[in-house]
DNA sequence: TATTGTTATACTCTATAACTATA
DNA sequence: TATAGTTATAGAGTATAACAATA
């Protein structure tokens, strides 16, 4: 099928080909998350967050005195892991863990003042971050790639 | 900002609020990518196949006798990984690593028939698989999500 | 008995660095 | 000196399983 420049001395580098790949639409995505991927982490990487702090700062932000357990699920880990999370944030005085009335197991978190001042910077820089990536599609043409990718999650809940 | 129900006994659950991350592309970039990654691993595990050696075995058939290291490129990890990787779909006789005249360093990685033929079968059914998550969407509307998709991959690949 | 959060541990994947044999 | 592939090791991130406190 495909031609390939044999390795001579002088063979001019060719581009590698991935046409197989490519057919498929998850391929595409792929490739299209992976290359914002790195920027994104340098952008976060400068506060010391990873992208699960991130995401669990900006949820309980969203859904103040959510549980531990909730915030798992929004996250899509396990809870083990999300302790980690949250000690990381908490350590950080960016989240405190609160007590629940009539629930003594459970932490309702709730986002401090420092915590809401950081992630303000934070959407701020991630949308700069975004600029960089998807500034040369028109806002029009970023609503339909919002709404083609919201298609493809959902007929995935609808799956499952 | 966001309103949360309280967590009584009576309390009907309440979806997790996103809407900070919602606001970002790459988050339903993300949120679409994970939400068919379960299935495609469901898919590629029932051969004992990983993502990146599967990709691996197309990029090997598009492009017979890569060395290793344009693979690890067309891969983006690095050459040692590409050495477990390959190792393993050599062990399986789905490529070899032959000889390259000129150069005894490198191998040419070349798909086998068992691979070729395992590749084809596998493209069908994650054709299969893609229907399953893109089939809602029309074969314009999937080829409007490619094209911007692979806009931002562009834009990214600029940038770089 | 079931659930929330916790801990300890194991596993998967990948990178890093040092090595060999070639170039 | 530089490069292709290899090996051994370490690191990041997550899951699993067992546990204490509480429901």
């Amino acid at each position: 099928m495909a031609k390939r420049a044999t390795a001579t001395a002088a063979s001019a580098r060719t581009e590698t080909g991935d046409g197989t790949l490519r057919q498929f639409v998850g391929y595409n995505l792929k490739r299209a998350y992976m290359a914002i991927l790195d920027d994104l982490h340098r952008v976060l990487g400068q506060h010391n967050l990873r992208l699960a702090t991130f995401s669990a700062l900006a949820l309980v932000s969203d859904n103040p005195d959510i549980a531990q357990g909730e915030l798992a699920q929004a996250l899509s880990v396990e809870r083990s892991s999300v302790v980690v999370i949250v000690d990381d944030l908490e350590t950080r005085q960016l989240v405190t863990r609160n007590k629940v009335l009539g629930d003594r197991r459970a932490y309702a978190l709730r986002v401090t003042l420092k915590g809401r001042q950081l992630l303000d910077r934070l959407q701020d820089e991630i949308a700069a971050h975004e600029n960089r990536f998807f500034g040369q599609l028109s806002a029009a043409e970023r609503a339909t790639l919002v709404g083609l990718l919201n298609r493809v999650e959902g007929a995935a809940a609808d799956a499952a």
